[in-house]
DNA sequence: CCGGGTCATTGATCGAGATCAATCGCCCGG
DNA sequence: CCGGGCGATTGATCTCGATCAATGACCCGG
């Protein structure tokens, strides 16, 4: 058992106050909102949740990784979301999960009974707003992560794969330092296959050649160093300015 | 040039009243919505807007077919959505457009100007509301087409394929008649290939070899007939129920 | 210090789909 | 009736990534 992650105790201290669906409200709005929240936490590896089970709650990630993934009969599996902290697990109105959710990482989660929640949204419309502007950002990500799945070749998906993880976790902790970059992927190479579209031997096959190439420097197996950024963005044979702002 | 399609006088007379961002404004927020409409009218193989131009309107597909899509540098391109009537083109907020947009068939939309839209959204929840809640379907469908990309075969893809435009057009005009099912492609083979990320060849082979095994019968290039459509579903690789929910 | 488990790497081979190329069918205009 | 253009089909070959298989690195518990 590891230790659980710190769990803010008031709205206030939240990491995620401004990031999440709360993110608009204010005042009467977050106390209505704090008083029926509550957290639950998960270790690495635990399913939060199965496909076609019923959902009795929404939530926001607070801290940690987890991913959404489809499985097919005969047990191929393709991820289709990555939720990382702030991003938004449920869909109000639904009371059946669609797909199936993972912690990858130690997990924390901000959850609101949903039948209470879904009141508080028709009466609410800061969040229904807010939520709206995350679906709309995740239906991009979607969008370009489908462009990845149809199009790209196998060493392209892997240096996406990577620039987006780099992105998104700058994002958060507003990384301070320039010059290499330096940081831990939250994935095991499988789970990287089941995002990419690939096989976890072709996963692998494709990160050692990018660290022959010089593109990335392994330490250890998990943690990667980017000595060039501008040369990983080349590999990823997205143009220049490149797609989603976060 | 082709014959206009019919346009409907008055909202009251819109074939996707029900369906589209509208659905859910009545009295006064529909003669509001009515009052900033305007009809634009796009012939098959037009170019509606190009990625990175400005967007002056947001709109609905009132009928025809558009198609969202995604080109690299190089030229390889990947649809990613399909706006079939009642969907909604354009992000509220954002002033530019973000994929290629083209007209596959004629085409007639019902378009806002951008700002008053906004203005609109923003004072009347259920403009917001609705579009919520087809954002979240079309995050549902882009994920499932995200399993078909990543992990389907080519021969899955276009049982996949043919299923979805079968679905979504029955949807439309509550088809009637049981049977035998026939119903024409709105898509070139290349248009196809582009949906499915592969090559137009691939995609006219296994088109051949599903009308060999006699999945599908052909009449003329481009109308399909379905003899046993559960038959078809087995091709797709999902299990039966299957899905998308429209 | 050893043995088992998990995750990752690397090699050998295979095959689905891409690529390159020729041909066909159909429509339309001269 | 002919010729050109466009979309679609079909064939021959190649290649990237999948598959099958062995080995390695590390961690933890006994």
């Amino acid at each position: 058992m590891t230790e659980l992650a710190a769990i803010p105790d008031t709205c206030s201290d939240c990491p995620i106050r401004h990031r999440a669906v709360c993110a608009k409200c204010e005042g009467n709005e977050l106390e209505q909102l704090e008083a029926i929240k509550y957290y639950k936490s998960f270790e690495a590896g635990q399913t939060v949740i199965w496909s076609g089970d019923e959902m009795e709650f929404v939530a926001s990630v607070v801290t940690g990784i987890a991913t959404l993934s489809q499985t097919m009969e005969d047990g191929r599996t393709q991820m289709v979301g990555l939720l990382l902290p702030s991003d938004f697990l449920g869909r109000p109105g639904r009371p059946v999960a669609s797909y199936d959710v993972t912690a990858t990482t130690d997990l924390v989660m901000c959850c609101f009974r949903r039948k209470p929640f879904e009141q508080m949204m028709f009466a609410t419309p800061h969040i229904g707003q807010r939520l709206l502007e995350m679906t709309l950002d995740e239906l991009d990500a979607a969008r370009e992560w489908m462009l990845l799945l149809g199009r790209k070749t196998a060493r392209e998906k892997i240096a996406s794969l990577l620039s987006i993880i780099m992105r998104r976790d700058a994002s958060l902790m507003l990384s301070a330092a320039q010059g290499p970059l330096k940081f831990d992927l939250p994935l095991t190479r499988e789970a990287m296959a089941d995002y990419l579209g690939l096989t976890l031997e072709t996963v692998s096959r494709q990160i050692s050649a990018l660290r022959r190439d010089g593109v990335i420097v392994l330490e250890g197996k998990r943690r990667i160093i980017v000595p060039d950024f501008d040369r990983l963005l080349e590999e990823t044979g997205d143009d220049g300015d490149g797609g989603v702002p976060v």
